[in-house]
RNA sequence: GGCGACAUAGCCAAGUGGUAAGGCGUGGGUCUGCAAAACCCUGAUCACCAGUUCGAGUCUGGUUGUCGCCU
């Protein structure tokens, strides 16, 4: 792990709620500074799905290079440090061809793990049965049972991990079995860990009233531009209602009318809450997170050019671009 | 005009004499191998007035409002 200043690679980071016009901002910015954008988004990263996950349009692209994007099948699956081994490559790639890299994206864990290289061990594959013995536990004997196993092994980490959170508790505890340390130990030493990328960050901002209106105005858009029939699509291709990539919102909702179990207008406006949930999720997670000079794009007229024209400079006074 | 029903938090909604379930939304938060996921926290004195009662959202009368039916 390379550590020195000199060596740490230069960055840019664009992060913000959803609808809060962050992919623009990192093309616009981009073709300021031959720029490749390195797209921070979960869902972004599967192929087919266009219109629910608001991916750049080839013409939104603007010849701009994209990496991270369309990388995987909508029946597989991506664990954090298949992310971080996907985003290391293309990081090494930018730094070959002297090109700096714009993260962007709203998925702030991935985009943490990327910009402080976190360790998440190795993923064995045997864990695969651990899992489902745990899980089992958890169905039969209950949430509670499977938190008093953590609280045996790692009282800190059952200390602060919700009994009901029955994801975590079994991370938890498949940790402390295939490593034989306590998690919460591990998550202490990561909790340490400085930024492996000499970043210059940003944080797009917006008043909650019109961030919610932008997003009640996307979902009718996708609505229009064809979500229902994207979804379709993926379903008569075989993809599994219970993969990963259709737990994404505006695509889980629309499954549920495609079975039959609400109305599609129904779906539509679960797609808005859901939303509407998750900016906030996001907003809580870029408020502690780091680094990050929050930009109010009312300010710009919520115009990407003004906004990347004000990044551009601030990149500049951090030395980040020479 | 008459008859009937109903009025509980932003919305839906339990509760029918002992000091206000729950769901949704809203707001806040957690987060280190599924993260657009998972999980946690968050509110009212019951339309108004007057009675009965030790005690009323819960009974009685009135007022206002809403809905339905009838002429």
């Amino acid at each position: 792990m390379q550590t020195d200043e000199g060596t740490r690679q230069k960055a840019v980071v664009i992060a913000g709620p959803t609808a809060s016009g962050k992919s623009s901002c990192a093309v616009a910015l981009c073709r300021m500074t031959g720029g490749a954008v390195l797209s921070m988004d979960s869902m972004q990263i599967y192929r087919h799905m266009d219109i629910g996950t608001a991916k750049v349009t080839k013409e939104e692209m603007q010849g701009v290079r994209h990496y991270l994007i369309d990388i995987l099948n909508p029946d597989e699956n991506c664990s954090i440090s298949d992310f971080q081994a996907a985003a290391d490559a293309a990081l090494a790639e930018c730094r070959k061809n002297g090109v700096l890299p714009v993260l962007a994206g709203g998925t702030g864990f991935y985009l943490h793990a990327v910009v402080y290289g976190n360790d998440f061990g190795r993923d064995t594959g045997a864990d695969r049965t651990l899992r489902d013995r745990l899980q089992t536990i958890a169905m039969e004997q209950g949430a509670e049972a499977l938190h008093h196993r953590l609280e045996a092994v790692d009282p800190e980490a059952a200390a602060s991990i919700h009994p009901n959170n029955v994801k975590r508790v079994i991370r938890a505890l498949e940790y402390y079995e295939e490593t034989g340390r306590p998690i919460s130990a591990h998550n202490l030493e990561e909790k340490r860990r400085m930024p492996r990328l000499d970043f210059a960050g940003f944080l797009l901002q917006e008043d909650r009233a019109r961030l919610y209106e932008r997003i009640n105005r996307r979902v009718d858009m996708m609505r229009e531009a064809g979500l229902t029939e994207e979804v379709r699509g993926l379903l008569s291709a075989g993809i599994m209602p219970g993969a990963t990539s259709l737990q994404a919102i505006g695509y889980k909702e629309i499954v549920q009318y495609l079975e039959g179990k609400c109305t599609e207008d129904e779906a539509y406006e679960a797609i808005r809450t859901g939303s509407r949930h998750y900016a906030k999720r996001q907003n809580t997670w870029f408020k502690r997170e780091a680094g990050l000079e929050r930009i109010d794009i009312d300010a710009f007229d919520c115009d990407p050019e003004k906004i990347a024209g004000y990044m551009l400079q601030r990149i500049k006074e951090k030395g980040i671009l020479t």
